[in-house]
DNA sequence: CATGGGATTGACT
DNA sequence: GTCAATCCCATGC
């Protein structure tokens, strides 16, 4: 369970080991719900740390709870940019949230990355959050971003080759259904079940859908 | 230029 | 269950 990789870790870093490689931007220019879908079981890494996705939310332009709705702004640029980039902004003044921009560049689409569980770099992890729990390291779009390090002079980032990196799922997860349910924490477009959680995990955000 | 409102969290009644 | 913290941006005067 506990596996000790402290010179692994930091070999890690700038190796990309086989089976293991980095999303490409083809993979994040598809519909922003699949690619929502899909990011379940990936992995995303920042520094030592990094979790595999058990939650995510889509957005798309044409939908009101999007920051993309408004249109091209100083804010939204990244959003309109290429697919692959991370959008990270700030939530209530006070969190940072992590975003996959998805679907073709101009469009205005992508994926809240919502929920982790954590993978490597624990120690780290509960040193920046100030909690010892692994499920409450990384179960909330704004615990996550503390946890990983991950703050807004990241935003514009290149998820494929920069210093956060999403790898694909471990087999079996293709296989995996996930819960769909409701976004969390909008007014608008309340009503679309575009939330994407994978069944049965620990450190998926409260409140966590019904599994039926 | 003033103001309202969040893709949240943690502490408290 | 309720509520404050805190700041950037979009909107409107």
């Amino acid at each position: 369970m506990a596996k000790p990789n402290v010179a692994e870790g930091e070999r890690d870093e700038g190796a990309v080991s086989p089976g293991r490689r980095n999303l490409s931007p083809a993979f994040y220019s598809r519909p922003v719900l699949d690619v929502a879908r899909d990011l379940l079981g990936c992995v995303v890494r920042h520094g030592a740390t990094a979790g595999v996705i058990v939650e995510t939310e889509a957005y798309h332009q044409s939908e009101a709870a999007c920051h993309a709705h408004v249109g091209l702004t100083a804010r939204t640029h990244v959003l309109f940019g290429p697919p692959g980039r991370a959008y990270v902004y700030r939530s209530y003044g006070i969190h940072a949230l992590l975003n996959a921009v998805c679907e073709a560049e101009g469009v205005g689409a992508a994926v809240l990355i919502r929920a982790l569980e954590p993978l490597a770099g624990v120690d780290a992890m509960r040193a920046r959050r100030g909690l010892e729990r692994v499920e409450d390291l990384c179960s909330g779009p704004g615990k996550l971003t503390q946890a990983l390090g991950i703050g807004l002079g990241l935003d514009g980032s290149d998820l494929s080759a920069g210093p956060i990196r999403v790898e694909p799922a471990a087999r079996g997860w293709e296989a995996v259904a996930p819960v769909t349910g409701p976004r969390i924490g909008i007014t608008k477009a309340a009503e679309l079940p575009w939330r994407f959680c994978a069944p049965g995990s620990c450190s998926v955000s409260r409140p966590r859908p019904p599994e039926a």
